[in-house]
DNA sequence: TTTATTATGGACCATTCGGTTTAAAACTAT
DNA sequence: ATAGTTTTAAACCGAATGGTCCATAATAAA
């Protein structure tokens, strides 16, 4: 009954998310998301409300997909491999851009956690969530003997999407080569 | 010869440094910064040059303090005291400001450093300053035998760091009470 | 007092900001 | 064909942006 969308939605959430991700919220113009998903501005706030409001389907379609990747690391390697390949998968090659452009939700925190309650429960609950992946793969790894009776998951869960968040960061500044498998390397002996 | 400044530079400076730690960088406009710091825009460009010019002289006071605080803290303290207080140091009581506030260096990670260069060297150079002063006192406590000879100064020192900022940025979602100090508790393992 | 020199307040600049509105175009169902 | 609905493009909005400029005030040296 009426004229179809001329867009994928969600092709032009994952064109917004990267904006968001590459250049920070406040930096991103409404102009360049137009830009990059090559909708207009009508279009867009039409779709999507506003600019704020694009920013939390983002980062919900950015959570979506880190969990899902965790997840199957987790499902499919024993403890001490996924956690290495986890914090590994933080950073890319040397200097690529996605190591630099950190983790979306990290840099949300550092950006806008402090002035929008909003922005900061959603990151909270994402968080949370990320936690409970690593959780729920720690409690699996005691049951099966991989990981020491005496170990705390929760703690560790915790302790670990901290140190995950960390790296992200660190990983920004594009430090030199060694850094950040040094501290991948001093992070999983708490595992042990 | 000439008049004389009726501000004092590093009071104007610890005033804007506040509003960019406590807003970032972009949502910080010039006009925040005349009203926080007393001065008017030509005052202030006259002495600073431009809004991210006063960022970087921030930046640098902001990195001057954490150095002083972090130097004393392990100058005072046994190596896992010390450690203790540094970790439990990033976040302030339950939910105050500070706590939401994270960490400037940090947060212009975060916001900055993935599209300007001059920013990502100085954040490199901040955090690579503030992990060679917990290496010296790494090293000092590998020396007075308060840490195992096989442990490896220059790694832990990175570590930490990183857990360090991964600490403030959780931080800043003003996660439930007993999260955080169990992540200091996780973390403080690795020195034993 | 005069002469430089600098700081200050405030007006001013073009540009960009996020967001709205309007009217034409495009499409489906009848 | 036509009625009904939605998308689209672009003009438009007031406010705010970072930055500049200039006349005036204040000071120190001569």
């Amino acid at each position: 009954m009426a004229r179809p969308r001329e867009f994928d939605e969600s092709a032009v959430i994952n064109r917004a998310l990267q904006q968001f991700w590459a250049n920070g919220y406040e930096a991103t113009s409404v102009d360049d998301l137009c830009a990059v998903t090559g909708l207009n501005r009508s279009s867009l706030y039409r779709a999507f409300g506003s600019k704020r409001d694009l920013l939390d389907v983002a980062l919900a379609a950015y959570e979506a997909n880190a969990l899902n990747g965790i997840a199957r690391l987790f499902a499919q390697h024993p403890i001490d491999d996924a956690a290495r390949l986890f914090l590994s998968g933080l950073f890319g090659e040397r200097s690529d851009a996605i190591g630099r452009w950190g983790c979306l939700i990290g840099n949300c925190a550092g950006e806008l956690a402090a002035r929008d309650e909003k922005a900061r429960k959603q990151i909270r609950r994402s968080l949370r969530r990320i936690e409970d992946v690593l959780y729920d793969a720690l409690v699996r790894a005691q049951r099966d003997g991989a990981l020491s009776d005496r170990a705390d998951p929760r703690a560790l869960a915790q302790f670990l999407l901290t140190q995950a968040q960390g790296l992200r960061l660190v990983s920004k500044t594009n430090p030199p080569p060694g850094v950040l498998e040094n501290i991948v390397t001093t992070t999983l002996s708490v595992l042990r």
